[in-house]
DNA sequence: GAACACTTACTGACTTGTCAGTAACCAAGC
DNA sequence: GCTTGGTTACTGACAAGTCAGTAAGTGTTC
């Protein structure tokens, strides 16, 4: 057996006996390799994108990665949990908000894709992707969107009970998470028309739009009483 | 140089020059072929999916397949046309309804498509798939989103005019092909959420929600005066 | 008898993953 | 502070497989 199979190791497991650890400066090439291999992920899905090719980017053979990740499938992984870790760290503390305050967040968020049209490419060629059989993704983009609906709805809950002015209202939840699946689509399903004709659709008009109309639409219809 | 290297070739050109005419039964195979390959592609991915795949669906080698379509991206433009050909015959004749009612059929649509998981994911991947740099099926998809924008887009001014009962009233045009890229989003969206995780998102309802929401939002906000 | 509908056989390009070897590195012991 | 032993971070070669596509041959049908 060779290497460091399993990923990223511990920095030192606290008992006794041999310490593995990586040298100086592996942690920035690990860094590295992830943002190749979600570059190239990215454009060409994960089927049709190589580790030669992710190798390449940093100058080194496909061994070489595979010797930091072990295999093709825990390197996309790897990836996906380098993006949510980035994700969270450019947020810099300052939680995602909630209430009214989210949606203000997603047309925002929206406006700033049509900006970064790579990063939009690779969730959507994987999100695409995933619902294929056995794709290593899957379980990735299933979880991705339980927490965001999670998120969505609570807003929404809050939203509606600050209209009614009663924390005890009744609220119709069905509708709540109808609207959050809806929310989440809209996002996504734009993304995807966007990335293949950026000049018929309008990224953020078009989110801010629907975004608004659904969240009117929660309104007047989530409130029972 | 072998076979009809063209795909489907006409049945008689009209003017002088070699005919060449397919057997009895040959275009049914054919017919064949493109119903595995649309399930192996749908199932998945046009890059992951193979020829043989195919081919042993039908009972021969990949090499027939290739006798008959020429080429693996041949092959996937006619699945895709083949699938447009029946969904036009499905509706037998009778057009795709405009006004009010286009967004009742696409409600309908929903409800249908909730109970034929392998078209979605059909649809899904490929559309997810159709972003990747020189795919073989981003210029159906891009045609099939832009047929789509136009129609919705011509039944929501249809609703808007017959609002204002008046033909000529004044129709704020982006705000409809707002609301048509967003309409489209949601039900592709929604799609994709419902293939990794059906319990978890209600394909009808959450669809029916949405357009609703789009449309109310679009005639309370289209009109000018 | 000629085009058709294949099959068989094969090529070449790519794939991921394994393996042995090597150089740089690093900590402990003397 | 220099050796020593082990680890890390690779490389290059290769195994084993898959893939699309080509070419030639065979039986069948028009």
């Amino acid at each position: 057996m060779t290497g460091a199979r399993t990923g990223i190791p511990e920095p030192s497991a606290g008992g006794g006996g041999r310490v593995h650890r990586p040298r100086a400066g592996t942690a920035q090439r690990r860094d590295e390799i992830l943002r190749a291999a979600l570059r190239t992920f990215g454009s060409k899905g994960y089927h049709n994108g190589s580790l030669a090719e992710v190798a390449d980017q940093v100058g080194i053979t496909h061994a070489g990665v595979l010797h930091h990740f072990g295999s093709k499938d825990q390197l996309l992984i790897a990836a996906l949990e380098f993006r949510d870790r980035v994700d969270v760290e450019h947020l810099e503390g300052q939680h995602i908000p909630g209430g009214i305050d989210l949606f203000r967040h997603l047309r925002l968020t929206a406006r700033l894709n049509a900006e970064r049209r790579g990063i939009v490419q690779a969730y959507s060629v994987l999100t695409g992707e995933a619902v294929t059989e056995g794709h290593p993704a899957s379980d990735w983009v299933r979880n991705r969107f339980t927490v965001l609906r999670g998120e969505i709805t609570e807003a929404l809950r809050a939203v509606v009970l600050d209209d009614a002015g009663d924390e005890s209202a009744d609220v119709d939840e069905a509708v709540l998470e109808r609207a959050a699946s809806a929310i989440i689509a809209v996002m996504d399903g734009l993304q995807n028309q966007w990335l293949l004709d950026p000049d018929a659709v309008d990224l953020a008009d078009s989110t801010a739009f629907a975004i608004e109309a659904i969240l009117e639409s929660t309104r007047a219809t989530a409130r029972r009483r």
